[in-house]
RNA sequence: GCGCCUGUAGCUCAGUAGGAUAGAGCAUCGGUUUCCUAAACCGGAGGUCGCAGGUUCGAAUCCUGCCAGGCGUACCA
């Protein structure tokens, strides 16, 4: 669309005594299309010119030179309407559409440049919960958004695999050894260990078998190694099936535990170096004149903590894979935590640590109070996700019992509601979680899209002919088929606000708008009628619309059925 | 206490680099199906954009103060 505000462009220079990149910074689009594609607002124009905003608009609309691409350019109050002819703007975005296919929307901008982001990361023998959705669907998202800009994503799963806690569980689980040695445990079972360890009355002196049981695995002993692996072992099995079914992939699974060694050497170092100190018996970096609480890096007792794994995993990344951007997708609590973790990284003389973003979200939360594992109150993702489905397959029965595969259809809807019912919501909002709202299909959700790209999919089925080459796209003429045609030509522009933004929430608007509209328009007109030209500029249309709301949903990590 | 985030319709939220009458969905009330899938569409009702100042031709948007909620604030992650 650049083309057409080059246009403007050049011809208000003929009128006003201003840089072309000055007056390009002034256009905007409004905000509704019947007001036209671009306009320019008067108002700071005023002042050097010394007249009222009105009378400026209204001067250059009767001065400006006028004819196409334009097919209308009006003054209305202090503003200055550009009216794209229709035949030309659908000219224009339908057959780039239709032209690059799925490919419309995608770019090379990110040739060469890799992004790497860690995201999802739960803790081993912990379930994945409701709460999980967030950090691992906005992190998928991302790496789709980027892959399609061309970047080169690397998705990290920094799985929460060592730590105190396992010794606790094995406290646990060597208590009930005998009645839980048939091999396999679940993670379910193993979630109850840990909740039962926290329940214990005694647990001061259970505390210092945990520690001893964690000194045990750090020390390499056998049965504490074998018991690690058995529980991460599992963890990752029921991961996977998850993950699975909400099409999410990593690039590499390696853990905290990945990084034990190195953060030994990184204390080392920032020792040596004097950025590190001692302080009541820890290490830490001070980091008082950046207003912030010191970094620990090292206990009491010489272990490690989180934020010295964070660096050496960083340091790790960038070894390994040269990004361009290192991307935390991790809830917000984190975030003092993170900024302790580039500063340090600054300090140690990591110039990239300014290519880190904490790329943070809100908590979720659900009526009656917060989340909590340690005390089994979780809502496991996978009883959600059933329960979609199920109700996804009620529906189904009920408004289209002759489908083929229902099954298959209600787990994409089912999970695409979940999905969306999560990533439509800006990253920084608390979401309060709500049996009722997860389960609802009506309005603005992933069943609503989906639903949308079904009812295109059928139009082009009913037609049931080759697609035609060429149509008069200038018969497009309706409201709404203007606005729809605006918005397609819109969607590369939001993939890369989405991207830059870290927010995929603004694809999902984005499709919500066109979605909407296609839903109104499909009300009140017909596609396939006996106008023959007036039907192959609409199917045109119909087919832009179902390739660009695939995509959209595609980006966002959710399928979408032929039928529903 | 201090720091960060949030506060827009009964509820959940959107609101592009300050711009045109503040928009959706849910819920509610009423209407639409011989016609490309009614998981849809149309209409009604519902607002001191937390409060008070300020900057500006113009503020939900920027600045300051206050109020409310959330998160964080040295040996958990």
């Amino acid at each position: 669309m650049k083309l057409f505000t080059d246009e403007i462009v050049k011809r208000l220079e003929k009128l006003l005594e201003m840089d072309a990149s000055d007056i390009e910074s002034l256009l905007q689009t409004p905000t509704d299309t019947t007001m036209g594609d671009y306009s320019l607002p008067c108002f700071k124009l005023a002042k050097t010119l010394r007249k009222a905003p009105p009378l400026i608009a209204q001067e250059l609309a009767d001065n400006i030179e006028k004819g196409p691409p334009f097919e209308k350019i009006e003054a209305v109050k202090g503003y200055l309407n550009f009216f794209v002819a229709r035949g030309a703007l659908a000219e224009t975005v339908l057959t780039q559409v239709l032209e690059q296919g799925a490919r419309y929307g995608e770019s090379d901008a990110g040739k060469g440049k890799a992004v790497v982001m860690d995201y999802s990361s739960p803790n081993i023998a912990k379930p994945l919960g409701i709460h999980h959705i967030r950090g691992t669907m906005i992190g998928n998202a991302l790496y789709r958004i980027f892959k399609v800009l061309g970047y080169t994503p690397v998705g990290l799963n920094y799985l929460g695999d060592w730590g105190t806690q396992f010794g606790q569980l094995m406290v646990s689980y060597k208590r009930r050894e005998s009645e839980l040695s048939r091999g396999d445990i679940t993670v379910k079972e193993l979630l109850d260990l840990y909740v039962e360890f926290h329940n214990e009355s005694d647990e001061e002196r259970l505390d210092d078998e945990a520690r001893a049981w964690f000194k045990k695995l750090e020390d390499g002993d056998p049965e504490a190694v074998s018991l690690w692996e058995k529980f991460r072992e599992e963890s990752l099995k029921e991961f996977q099936r998850v993950y699975d079914r909400l099409g999410v992939t990593f690039d590499s699974y390696v853990g905290e535990s990945g990084f034990i060694e190195q953060s030994q050497d990184v204390i080392r170092r920032m020792k040596e170096a004097g950025v590190a100190v001692e302080s009541e018996g820890a290490m830490v970096v001070d980091l008082e004149q950046y207003d912030m609480p010191p970094c620990l890096l090292q206990k009491k007792d010489g272990t490690t903590l989180y934020a010295t794994r964070d660096i050496a995993a960083a340091e790790y990344r960038r070894e390994t894979y040269k990004f361009d951007q290192l991307l935390y997708v991790v809830g917000s609590q984190q975030k003092l935590h993170f900024r302790q973790v580039f500063k340090v990284l600054e300090l140690i003389g990591h110039t990239w640590a300014q290519r880190c973003h904490h790329v943070d979200f809100g908590m979720l939360s659900f009526t009656g109070g917060t989340f909590s594992t340690r005390r089994g109150k979780i809502l496991f993702l996978e009883d959600v996700l059933d329960r979609a489905v199920e109700l996804a397959r009620e529906i189904i029965d009920e408004k289209n019992p002759t489908l083929e595969n229902k099954d298959e259809v209600a787990e994409m809807v089912g999970v695409g509601a979940v999905i969306f019912g999560d990533i439509k919501h800006r990253r920084n909002k608390d979401i309060v979680f709500d049996w009722d709202t997860a389960l609802n299909f009506d309005g603005e959700t992933g069943p609503y899209l989906q639903y949308s790209c079904v009812r295109l999919g059928g139009i082009l089925r009913k037609y049931g002919k080759k697609l035609p080459t060429t149509a008069d796209l200038s018969l497009l003429t309706a409201d709404e088929e203007r606005t729809l045609i605006t918005l397609l030509g819109d969607f590369p522009r939001q993939i890369r606000r989405a991207a830059e933004q870290y927010e995929p929430s603004i694809v999902a608007s984005y499709l919500l708008d066109l979605a909407g509209t296609f839903n109104t328009f499909y009300q009140k007109h017909r596609v396939i009628s006996d106008d023959a030209d007036l039907t192959a500029a609409r199917l045109l249309l119909v087919s832009a619309l179902r390739t660009v709301i695939r995509k959209g949903l595609d980006l966002l990590g959710i399928k979408c059925p032929e039928r529903m």
